[in-house]
DNA sequence: TCCAAAACTAGACCAGCGGTACACTTGATG
DNA sequence: CATCAAGTGTACCGCTGGTCTAGTTTTGGA
């Protein structure tokens, strides 16, 4: 890895950190050049500013997810041929993993964004619109599969139902972290895959 | 109204519509000052420090929510004798409430505080707790009334449920302000209601 | 081996922020 | 008429994001 790349990377890893534990705004440059070993030069050598350094923490949030989620429902995919219980698998395995997190989830950035968008512009705000469309088309392409040899047991919108997995998993971290209880986002994750066991029954049955 | 009291409430109407509006961080004292047509020694003078203001904002926030959510079902009780019709009616006028809101959920100050914790003082987060807990149990009492008369259909911890409508409310909000697409909680907030009306079917039915 | 570009360092500077300090004024009330 | 809550006005502090200029080191390719 060049030299640029790996500094980058440092800056990043160590901007994740503490924003995450402490918030966008609550997280100084000052501080993260102290913690990466550069000056403040050097930093705005990589990140033209502050809005810069939270675009690519985005992406790069966005990236590793993306594959923790394919590998999540590909070991699903292995163990069920019914796209049910394909789901249903995955979201015990998501529950599993969130609740292995020391301390749970860490909190999405997507989120912190989301609660800061005055402080963002645009680019930051397009960076997180497609990401959380990512999840829909995701999700929604999992329901398809179910619908196909499912029937729905209530009126619900797939691409609804596809949301709700975002939501859940927001909402959840957003109460772990209100109520310091970090068990809660797991608990929100298994609701909604007991939504989705009564949600569907088998056609033709 | 007294004269203090009346400053003071200015200076936490122009406050709440900032924060809800660009986030507790990115409002300053001197926006709230300028705004409340005071100086910042007024502003001292009510409240010692930006922590101070949040903890009135969160409290405030929390009474008039309690006020709406008491109203609302209230209101589905008149309508109906049946505990599980009752909450489903809730949930109905909740996100037709959610839905008529200019520009989708104004956003909760309660999330606000959750993600920019490190930003605030025990105070402030204990504050928050309190609130999150009290929806608790508002909800479980609810969910408790239709479990006396209804058979739950899959195994799922009453708390959590409860719980359950706080995180799809607080994700519903997060996904509205990612997406810019304002309908997103009242959907998500039908959905917990096709959830609720699939978990509990009539006893000795 | 040398050169140019990339990847920085060093340090001075700026406006805006939350917050403090303190002396002063205004208006209602007993 | 005195008192006290409810302010005003002004000067000040350290930290923050950010800019600027000028110089230095590192590194890969001709």
């Amino acid at each position: 890895m060049a030299r640029g790349t790996q500094t980058r990377n440092k800056i990043l890893d160590i901007a994740q950190e503490a924003v995450l534990a402490k918030g966008f705004d609550a997280t100084s440059i000052d501080e993260i050049v102290a913690g990466a070993e550069i000056t403040k030069s050097g930093f705005f050598y990589h990140f033209k500013d502050k809005n810069a350094l939270a675009r690519a923490l985005i992406e790069r949030h966005i990236q590793v997810e993306d594959e923790l989620f394919d590998d999540l429902f590909n070991r699903a995919r292995e163990l069920s041929d019914d796209p049910l219980q394909r789901a249903l698998i995955g979201l015990k395995l998501l529950a599993e993993l969130i609740e292995d997190m020391p301390g749970g989830h860490p909190g999405c950035i997507v989120a912190t964004a989301a609660y800061q968008d005055r402080l963002f512009d645009r680019k930051v705000r397009d960076a997180n619109r497609l990401a959380v469309l990512g999840w829909r088309k995701r999700f929604r392409s999992m329901l398809d599969d179910i619908a196909a040899s499912y029937e729905i047991n209530d009126a619900a919108n797939l691409d609804h139902v596809a949301d709700m997995v975002s939501a859940v998993i927001e909402g959840g971290i957003v109460m772990a972290r209100a109520l310091e209880e970090p068990k809660i986002t797991a608990e929100q994750v298994m609701l909604l895959r007991s939504y989705l066991k009564l949600l569907f029954t088998p056609k033709n049955a």
